[in-house]
RNA sequence: GCCCAUGUGGCGGAAUUGGUAGACGCAGCAGACUCAAAAUCUGCCAUUCGCAAGGGUGUGAAGGUUCGAUUCCUUUCGUGGGCACCA
């Protein structure tokens, strides 16, 4: 019987789906684990071979967690909101749910084929209204909420307005942040605005004014990575700093708490470290230099972590942007101040750091005084400088700091030295050991130890205070996007008023343009009749007519009418009692329907007076006439302002009084946004008489990643974003997979929301993730033909010498065999670019491709799919293969060459069991010693491999064993059964079909993971290496339980270690036990 | 520029706590089987000197610690990732 593995994965495939082999229950019972992925983008490309490598490394892991007992959860979803959608559809005009839609598809097909465990019942897409609807209710729970600083923990805001109104807020002594003191009474009387103000000042999601990438010519706000040396990257047009108001998440009052949750987690060190340096706490003083000048009283404020340094301040340095430039700015400085600005307005904030050698900078014409030494000291502007760090300005010492050193040495400021020999003169020395030299009541003390000196007697002069200090800034949370959660925001007289719980979700309206809107604004700002909630527009105005019938052409509804009484007669169980409790008006007194056509569509049950859709969707997609109903219905039906529900048969089955309930809510929902949309009195009781408009903005990218993992645990749960339940049984995520390019935004985001929810007591832990694996990059290799410039010759890349004169052209790595290209697919490559094109070949008559590695693209012809390499080698190959490449946590280039090895390897393990002649080899003999040593020294090797996620080696592991069983030719049974439950989280499609031939009952995804027996691999003897000073010489085998005297005693006899004696006595002799022997002479 | 990671045969990599460098696989070479091919099996495979036995060199480079360093320390070079509106 030959291995035939895709009629195998294919069988099991469906087998395991027709009987929930992956379903997972909340099982509180069972001791639970958790293993995440970090979910993709659903990109058009489709998956390549990067992807899945971090998802088989979890799969493996979750299988392995499941043969030792556990309840594993291991869901997966989609990141679904994102800016290439929007592009896509500014370029084609197809909406960003369709082609989002689409590409889920293609991904799921694709991840289906690799045979990963997901329970497809638990997956989430954040662009789902039904997941963002808990979104921005966790926005509106951040909008709710302030830090309390004797707490050290997020509480409800109206705590705060009552402590206002009651009490006031009045200087306390070591409050970290300086605030607007007033009493009860006081407060008692602003008006609703100032209240407002004020309040926004500690909501932990709030809005101010904040700089963006303002791209006149586009009209647009640009990413960072869409600005290339000051120009935005599509069109290059000039980009320059706007002012405008964004959404913030308060993070920096976590900072503390962000970097002391580090402790409890199993992070790399290096992650540890990136996260702690993005939050970059340092500790140092603010302390003020007053400004000479003819307007008396204006103080800068400067931050500084050497407060043990001020003797050696030669001169202060501003922000560009500083709010005191300005003022400060003496007349005959206007203008070469005026240009500098200009310049730094060009300038991202990455080219303000990198370009440290580009040293630049203006003069102001003030002075401000030292006030430990009274002396002038020059105030100027500088690029380097960035307002958001500290107060934006600085002291500067550039005997002890390289970048100020540098800049006095530019603009020729004279340099203080105030650590002797210390400082050379050629460059800055930045020690903290130099002991104090010009500096007054410092001198003579140590820089370590004058810290805290200088520190009081700034305190004592009443000039500034110690002050702990963040690099992190609070978060930006809103985008000029449409492809996002709406913010469930309305603005009226400058202050923002939230939703109410039970408005949410706020939809995305339809766009006729994804353009961006007036201002900069997203393409919101563009739908009057959705952003203007103005009192008294006609119903006419705000487009919502009747609901009632909605009708496609006669043909088309005859079509779709024959399914539907189709359907209607092979209802399936769960239809079935769904549609026998929600008939004759049995649910909230709404008439529902059953298979109705509407246009070309099929809803399973709908409600048409509250456009409501219930789907049950068991075994959906799989229909024809589903596919219809499937094929852009969410996105039509939205726009036609249905809203749909979705239950799994599960839960009808398991839970109808939930379910029930949920549709219940659902109409209510529904008339409660009707009376939204619909009457002239869109938002009872929040205009205030003027102007009522929407936030046109949506969230970041990273909302609806923030929280995704509690999604899982309770993800078709209609009451709240996941019940307290669930969310103590699952608890946090065990294992957490995805890449480095994550270690700072997405992390840092979720953990501060976790701390955030549990603060608020929603849930029940707080840090997300227990233990985080950094899967590595795989990258692409590249491959490359020459043309010579201005012909249509190709030359071999082992005959020219030099690039130059050649262009140098990316080729399908597909279409190459190693760097061998295949010409004639070539030839037909690009629809015949380059039929007639002639190939000058190397004197093997071959075509040699250049080679490199880059990031795998679809626009570099690098990327390799899976569906090819899973259809020419199952899907137990590739899975193996990946794993197989290298340690997960390393980047690597993909090479496909090395996949033969695998599949070999596979089809070695099938002949072990089968033979393509004579049938089934395998047979029910007692297994020997030395087999069972095999099997056991495997199931030891595997086991550990695993749980250190050592996956590469624990695949040569079974190549090893397949091998010597192979060598051994054994095919007993008690062997090789084992062997296959040690290999079903890697190949678990061949791993079932085997377990099955051998006669097994029941799937080997349950089976107990074997128990290694030690007996068997106890060894009395032992090869021990000799060394004669460090380089190995010869073996000697000894009993293990010789002890130093007697081993000494044997290594001399030894002939080769005499040999290198010469005679001499050794100066000494090393022994280690069971591990080596080191003759020193 | 700053932060983090990383560098081992022709290639992917192994060496888990400082203890036999190159497991396992790819590619390559030689052979068996075959009319032939595929498949399969056997052997060789860091480099250099040597017929061999055996020796020298060798983990990006330079130094150091150690009986012993791919592993620890210092310096340095190359590559990859991140740097706040890509996800």
């Amino acid at each position: 019987m030959e291995y035939d593995f895709k009629k195998i994965e294919n069988q099991w495939q469906k087998t395991w789906k027709a009987n929930g082999a992956y379903k997972v229950s909340n099982d509180l019972l069972k001791p639970k684990y958790y293993v995440l992925d970090m979910f993709p983008y659903p990109s058009g490309a489709g998956l390549h071979v990067g992807h899945p490598l971090g998802y088989i490394a979890s799969d493996i892991y979750s299988r392995y967690k499941r043969s030792k007992g556990f309840n594993v959860l291991h869901p997966m979803g989609f990141d679904s909101f994102g800016l290439p959608a929007e592009q896509y559809a500014l370029e084609t005009g197809q909406h960003p749910a369709t082609t989002t839609e689409k590409n889920i598809a293609t991904f799921k097909s694709q991840l289906d084929k690799i045979g990963f465990c997901y329970d497809w019942d638990r997956e989430i897409r954040t662009s789902d209204p039904q997941y963002y609807k808990w979104t921005q209710w966790i926005f509106l729970q951040l909008f709710n909420s302030y830090f309390c600083h004797t707490q050290k923990k997020a509480l409800p805001i109206s705590l705060l307005i009552k402590k206002y109104e009651t009490k006031g807020a009045l200087p306390k002594t070591g409050e970290p942040i300086p605030r607007k003191h007033f009493t009860a009474t006081q407060w008692n009387n602003f008006s609703k605005k100032e209240q407002e103000e004020i309040l926004m000042g500690r909501r932990l999601a709030f809005s101010k004014y904040g700089e963006v990438n303002w791209c006149e010519a586009l009209g647009t706000v640009l990413a960072n990575d869409e600005v290339v040396n000051g120009v935005s990257e599509r069109g290059g047009h000039p980009v320059e700093k706007k002012k405008m108001r964004q959404w913030y998440l308060r993070i920096t009052e976590y900072a503390d708490r962000l970097l002391d949750g580090l402790e409890k987690v199993e992070f790399s060190d290096s992650m540890k470290e990136m996260q702690k340096n993005w939050i970059g706490k340092s500790e140092g003083a603010e302390m003020e230099f007053e400004v000479k000048s003819q307007k008396s009283n204006v103080k800068i404020q400067v931050y500084t972590t050497r407060p043990d340094t001020v003797f050696g301040v030669d001169f202060l340095v501003l922000a560009p942007e500083h709010a005191l430039v300005a003022e400060i700015t003496t007349a005959e400085q206007k203008l070469p101040i005026a240009e500098y600005l200009t310049y730094v307005k060009s300038r991202s904030e990455r080219e303000r750091l990198a370009e440290v050698k580009q040293i630049s900078g203006c003069f102001t014409g003030a002075y401000a005084i030292n006030p430990f030494n009274g002396r002038a000291i020059p105030v100027w502007i500088a690029e380097y400088v960035l307002a958001g760090y500290g107060t934006g300005a600085i002291m500067a010492v550039p005997c002890g700091d390289q970048r100020d050193f540098l800049f006095a040495k530019h603009f020729n400021i004279s340099i203080t030295n105030i650590i002797g020999s210390h400082y050379s003169g050629e460059e800055a020395n930045a020690t903290k050991d130099a002991i104090l030299e010009n500096s007054d009541f410092l001198n003579g003390l140590l820089m370590k130890d004058a810290m805290s000196v200088a520190n009081n007697k700034i305190e004592e002069l009443g000039i500034g205070k110690k002050k702990v200090n963040y690099r992190m800034r609070d978060a930006g949370f809103s985008r000029q996007r449409y492809w996002g959660e709406p913010f469930p925001i309305i603005w009226t007289d400058g202050i923002a008023i939230p939703l109410d719980a039970e408005e949410l979700p706020l939809e995305l309206p339809h766009v006729d343009t994804y353009g961006p809107g007036p201002e900069g604004e997203g393409p919101l700002a563009n739908i009057k009749e959705w952003t203007d909630l103005t009192p008294n527009p006609s119903p006419k105005e705000r487009g919502t007519e009747a609901p009632g019938y909605i009708n496609s052409s006669v043909e088309e509804w005859k079509k779709t009418n024959a399914f539907a009484k189709q359907n209607r007669k092979e209802a399936t169980a769960e239809e079935d009692i769904i549609w026998q409790e929600v008939r004759d008006r049995k649910v909230g007194g709404c008439k529902f329907r059953r298979q109705h056509p509407i246009a070309g569509y099929i809803p399973d049950f709908v409600c048409l007076e509250k456009k409501l859709i219930v789907e049950i969707d068991g075994e959906y997609h799989n229909g024809e006439e589903q596919k219809i109903f499937d094929k852009g219905r969410e996105t039509w039906l939205k726009e036609q302002g249905f809203t749909l529900i979705r239950f799994t048969n599960d839960a009808v089955n398991n839970n109808l009084n939930k379910v029930l309930k949920n549709i219940e809510q659902a109409l209510v929902n529904k008339e409660n946004s009707a009376e939204e949309t619909g009457a002239n009195s869109p938002l009872p009781g929040r205009g205030v008489g003027g102007e009522v408009k929407r936030e046109t903005s949506t969230m970041p990218g990273y909302a609806g990643s923030s929280w995704y993992f509690l999604r899982y645990m309770d993800p078709n749960n209609y009451e709240t974003f996941c019940d307290r339940k669930a969310s103590d049984y699952w608890n946090q995520v065990d294992l957490y997979i995805g890449g480095t390019e994550h270690a700072v935004g997405h992390l840092l985001y979720s953990r501060m929301w976790t701390k955030v929810l549990f603060d608020l007591e929603l849930i029940g832990f707080d840090e997300p993730f227990k233990k985080l694996l950094n899967q590595g990059m795989i990258q692409g290799s590249s491959r490359f033909v020459y043309r010579e410039t201005g012909t249509n010759k190709f030359y071999s890349y082992d005959i020219i010498h030099d690039e130059s004169g050649f262009d140098k052209i990316h080729v399908d790595v597909n279409m190459v065999d190693g760097i061998e290209l295949d010409i004639e697919a070539f030839r037909k490559w690009k629809k015949g670019e380059f039929q007639n094109a002639a190939y000058i070949l190397n004197e093997g008559g071959k075509y040699i491709c250049g080679v490199e590695t880059e990031k795998m693209s679809k626009s570099k012809y690098n990327t390799v799919n899976p569906d090819e390499l899973c259809d020419k080698y199952g899907a137990d190959t590739f899975r193996m293969y990946e794993m197989f490449l290298g340690p997960v946590e390393a980047s690597k280039p993909w090479d496909t060459k090395g996949i033969e090895g695998v599949h070999r390897f596979i089809r070695k393990l099938w002949r072990l069991f089968n033979d393509d002649l004579k049938g089934k080899v395998w047979n029910d003999d007692k297994a020997s010693d030395s087999e069972l040593k095999v099997l056991h020294r495997s199931i030891k090797k595997i086991e550990e491999d695993t749980e250190r996620f050592s996956f590469n080696t624990a695949v040569s592991t079974f190549m090893i064993c397949v091998n010597e069983l192979a060598d051994m030719k054994c095919h007993k049974k008690e062997v090789l059964e084992k062997l296959l439950i040690l290999l079903t989280p890697y190949a678990p499609h061949i791993a079932e079909e085997l377990w099955n031939q051998l006669g097994n009952k029941g799937s080997v995804l349950d089976a107990i993971f074997p128990a290694f027996n030690p007996a068997l691999l106890v060894e009395s003897t032992k090869e021990y290496p000799v060394s004669i000073n460090g380089k190995l010489r010869t073996n000697i085998e000894l009993a293990l339980d010789l002890e130093q005297a007697q081993v000494e005693a044997l290594v001399l006899q030894n002939e080769i270690v005499q040999k290198w004696l010469e005679g001499k006595a050794p100066k000494k002799i090393i022994f280690v036990k069971n591990k080596m022997i080191n003759v020193v002479i």
